[in-house]
RNA sequence: GCCGACGUGGCGGAACUGGUAGACGCAACGGACUUAAAAUCCGUUGGAGGGCAACCUCCGUGCGGGUUCGACUCCCGCCGUCGGUACCA
């Protein structure tokens, strides 16, 4: 039989509660707040204390979605929660802030249903984040709360904005400089607006009619297959020269304290990669085709070349014979978008131009072709083709009939090295690796790497070509078509743009009629006539920013969120980002290590943004950093990615698979304590692992069980303080099981291994739980190790114990020091030691912990199980490992 | 295909830098309390075999090899699960 889960929760809110969690809970909550205990003062202000080393710990924070907090939210704000309340008892001056990035296409969504304006949805879905938050009590600094739609944090996102739109990227000083100094050199508007890194352009975007908007490629096909149409299109858009950072983006990810496999998925995203620019001369024309290739030393395998279908020389090269199957292809490729060019790549299509290319090594005239398996978007848009050594080249030189000359002979060796030989044939039907150059009468016998070199050097020589690096990374498509978004602080006028002033900013959406998409590429704005109209001949801009814009500054915002002068106060900003203020520079700098870049301390959030949003925020916070705005050269130090929780069925939660947890269900029947307890006690923070109710109740039962060693109820079942609690001498046990789990828990909690650190306290609770007369004093301590875990429980046992003991508890638990463990409680005089016989555990004897190797030897020899394994055998060895084990080795 | 993470009891997971595998929790079983149940408290619990018993023996961290006195941990080769990515010249 199975129980409905309505049943279940009517049994469960029925069932009394172990301990009054519903009664604590809010109470506390309530004292934060009323007495604004985890307010963070700033540089200047007068409760600032510089004395104390800083802790900038961030969370990602959410897009309010109408759904509310699922129970992966408060996976990571817990870890970060625990962090924050540790470093703050450990004497830190702690940042730890919660904000909404707030923009978004769902409150678009719905205004469009409702025809009511975005914000009014947003405010409700907000406001239900925060009481949720709120209910499972973490210390945020709710007085920085900030919001990407409020038009007093826009006014600082299309600030930002300007600070691109007014620089350029100096490639000599490999930096973001103003603009003006191009102006200075009497450089033409033409120019500079060429070089900005706020710049339009005319490309081709996927537009969805029916949503109103252009789409991130990653976009797609989530919306095509909820029934919305996609279409490839040129468009005027704004687009930011995030190329240009490639190569800092890149160098600097070294020195952060990432995940390894964060970095690498940012490495493989910008996608350095080296080799050389090389110039083909059309034949019987003046154009040039320009290709990069990896692999220059195979230019004389070169056998063809292939131009994108959008390839701008495709007109000129194509020879009138020709000019119809061109056309027709290309036609044909334009009505599909990227992804269906990529995912129908079974077979190979392509059309010949009729057109040649001289191959610039050798005089050869060899064809031009065009295919879609060449992208437009990625290097010069244009390849040589050498069949030979690449597999997409070989594919497509079978299927035509294409010329197919080895250049390059695999090694001796590597052909010897063990692999299965038949399958290589097979497969690929060409070789791809590196070995000796053939057939190349410039090079020929020189290993891959010396004939790149050489072959660059001649081209270089010859004006033919250079040694280029090239990107994958592309630049940032900056503007969409929506409503809910930051407009851009940009006008124009005789089809020119300019910049907003500054003091007219923040540039605020108008209200508008109604919300539907235009059908057109047009922006939705541009039905707001009025609002377009600037002046007579000056109308503005209708395109908005994308919701990434927001969430790449929030950060520095937390810093000084009321800062209406600047986007964060200097010196609030170099404080939380540095260390570093005003009379205290010893103090605040011994918190950075000379070879540490700065910036936040702890970021944690989920894997989905390792890419994206990590990305652009450091590109902004870069080009900040040069103009001189910010004090570091990154924003996130140290990032920890927290895995998903999965539904109590190992599936991906989901509502149409019905096994979506709700934190509000969780907290209504085991309290928020338990929650927090429980998200932290399923395992290892990074780790994915499925979401269990008998997991929450196990870590209830030790909630309550710790509440009973403190409180007893009477015949009326009112708690008071335990008369078992005495200001008494504790234990040799209770002292060592409390010592050890203030070291662990320490520890742990540095290391984010949260898990084994409440398994620790679990073993305390346990060891208390025994006892006949429990010592005040460390009972006291206990709850400073419990308090980050559950703050709620951890308090109100403290205020308890204080009404009593006021010598060991008094004050906020959440605002007093941290306990140190003292070591002489963890020594033990006596050790159990393993003896081995040849790596089996035969033997455990109990020995002091002074004895020297020598007399364990010879207690080790002396066992009988010894004498019993290695009977008849010579001892031909002894290890002694000092405190753990001896192990004979016998034979 | 490529890249990355992972694989330990019935389940979630522990195990420091190579040194007693299975901490802690869940589930299960037995006992105490109770008229009874729930809750609580105490105990047992990787598998197989043996002993009246305290206990003893063998096997055991996805599979196959290797290094080592000793391997969940290091190396080589496979298999499987999950996540990311996709003609990047």
């Amino acid at each position: 039989m199975v129980l409905s889960s309505s049943c279940l929760d009517v049994a469960m809110s029925e069932r009394r509660k172990q301990y009054p969690f519903d009664e604590i809970e809010p109470k506390w909550q309530h004292y934060w707040e009323t007495h604004a205990s985890f307010r963070t003062p700033n540089p200047g202000d007068s409760d600032f204390d510089s004395t104390r080393p800083k802790f900038y710990v961030l969370d990602m924070y959410p897009y309010p979605s109408g759904q509310g907090l699922h129970v992966g939210h408060p996976e990571g704000y817990t870890a970060t929660d625990i962090v924050a309340r540790y470093k703050r008892k450990k004497g830190f001056n702690v940042l730890h802030p919660m904000g909404w990035d707030a923009f978004g296409l769902p409150a678009e969504q719905h205004a469009i249903k409702t025809g009511e304006h975005p914000r009014i949805n947003t405010e409700k879905n907000v406001a239900n984040f925060r009481r949720q938050l709120k209910r499972i009590g973490f210390c945020y600094d709710w007085a920085r709360e900030i919001n990407t739609t409020d038009p007093a944090y826009v006014k600082w996102t299309q600030w930002i904005f300007l600070q691109l739109y007014h620089s350029y990227f100096d490639a000599e000083a490999g930096k973001a400089r103003p603009v003006k100094e191009l102006q200075a050199k009497g450089w033409t508007r033409d120019q500079i607006d060429s070089v900005r890194l706020a710049y339009v352009d005319e490309i081709p975007v996927n537009w969805s009619p029916d949503l109103g908007t252009v789409l991130a490629n990653e976009e797609v096909e989530e919306w095509r297959s909820k029934g919305h149409t996609v279409e490839r299109r040129p468009l005027r858009q704004w687009m930011l020269r995030i190329t240009a950072f490639a190569e800092r983006l890149l160098d600097e990810l070294e020195g952060l304290d990432w995940p390894e496999g964060i970095k690498l998925l940012q490495s493989n995203w910008i996608g350095r990669s080296e080799g050389a620019g090389v110039r083909f001369q059309v034949s019987g024309q003046e154009e040039v085709i320009d290709v990069f290739t990896t692999r220059p030393d195979t230019l004389y395998g070169a056998t063809y070349m292939v131009l994108a279908p959008e390839h701008p020389l495709v007109d000129e090269i194509t020879t009138p014979a020709q000019r119809d199957a061109v056309e027709d292809y290309r036609r044909g490729c334009a009505s599909k978008s990227e992804l269906e060019r990529t995912e129908l790549a079974k077979e190979k299509t392509g059309v010949d131009t009729g057109g040649f290319a001289v191959n610039p090594v050798n005089g050869e005239e060899i064809p031009v072709w065009i295919a879609d398996y060449v992208l437009m978007s990625y290097g010069t848009g244009a390849i040589m083709a050498v069949p030979a050594h690449d597999a997409r080249d070989h594919e497509f030189a079978t299927e035509f009939g294409l010329p197919i000359l080895e250049v390059v002979r695999q090694e001796e060796s590597t052909v010897d090295s063990p692999r299965s030989t038949a399958d290589d044939s097979e497969d690929r039907g060409c070789f791809t690796g590196e070995g000796v150059a053939i057939n190349s009468p410039l090079f020929d016998g020189l290993p891959t790497p010396e004939a790149k070199a050489k072959i660059t050097a001649w081209l270089e020589k010859k004006g033919l070509g250079e040694k280029t690096v090239n990107y994958k990374l592309r630049d940032w498509l900056f503007s969409r078509q929506r409503y809910w978004g930051e407009p851009f602080p940009i006008l124009w006028e005789d089809g020119r743009h300019h910049a907003v002033d500054e003091g007219e900013l923040p540039v605020v959406a108008p209200e508008m009629e109604d919300y539907k998409p235009t059908g057109s590429p047009e922006p939705l704005l541009s039905k707001a006539v009025e609002w377009v109209r600037y002046a007579d001949t000056v109308r503005r801009e209708t395109n908005t920013m994308p919701q990434w814009a927001g969430s790449c500054w929030y950060y520095l915002r937390f810093c000084d969120p009321g800062n209406d002068a600047r986007l964060a106060g200097e010196e609030a900003e170099r404080y939380w980002m540095t260390g570093e203020s005003p009379g205290t520079d010893a103090a605040g700098a011994a918190g950075r290590g000379a070879n540490n870049p700065g910036g936040v301390d702890l970021y944690i959030g989920g894997t989905e943004h390792a890419v994206l949003h990590l990305l652009y925020a450091r590109f902004w916070h870069k080009v900040l950093y040069d103009l001189g705005h910010v004090s570091t050269p990154e924003p996130f130090q140290k990032l920890v990615n927290q895995g998903l929780i999965l539904g109590e069925d190992g599936q991906k939660m989901s509502k149409s698979r019905g096994n979506v947890v709700n934190p509000d269900d969780v907290i209504e029947d085991y309290g928020a304590d338990s929650l927090r307890l429980f998200e932290m006690f399923m395992g290892p923070l990074e780790q994915v692992k499925p979401w269990s109710t008998k997991g929450v109740e196990g870590v209830y039962r030790f909630l309550a069980r710790t509440w009973r060693v403190f409180m007893h109820s009477d015949q009326e079942g009112n708690w008071g303080l335990s008369d078992k609690i005495r200001d008494c001498e504790a234990t040799k046990g209770q002292l060592t099981v409390l010592h050890r789990a203030i070291k662990k828990v320490t520890g742990d909690i540095e290391s984010l291994s949260f898990n084994t650190a409440i398994s620790e306290m679990m073993k305390c609770v346990n060891e208390f739980t025994q006892a006949e007369q429990l010592p005040a004093r460390e009972l006291a301590t206990f709850l400073h190790l419990l308090n980050p875990f559950a703050p709620h429980i951890s308090e109100e046992l403290f205020s308890q114990l204080g009404a009593r003991f006021p010598n060991y508890a008094s004050g906020l638990l959440a605002h007093q020091p941290w306990p140190d463990h003292d070591e002489s409680y963890l020594v033990e005089d006596e050790i159990q030691l393993v003896i081995q016989v040849n790596g089996k555990v035969r033997d455990r004897i109990l020995v002091s912990a002074e004895a020297t190797e020598e007399d364990l030897k010879a207690l080790a020899l002396e066992s009988e199980k010894v004498k019993q394994f290695a009977d008849g055998k010579t001892v031909r060895k002894v290890i002694v490992v000092p405190g753990k084990l001896i192990n004979i080795v016998v034979g």
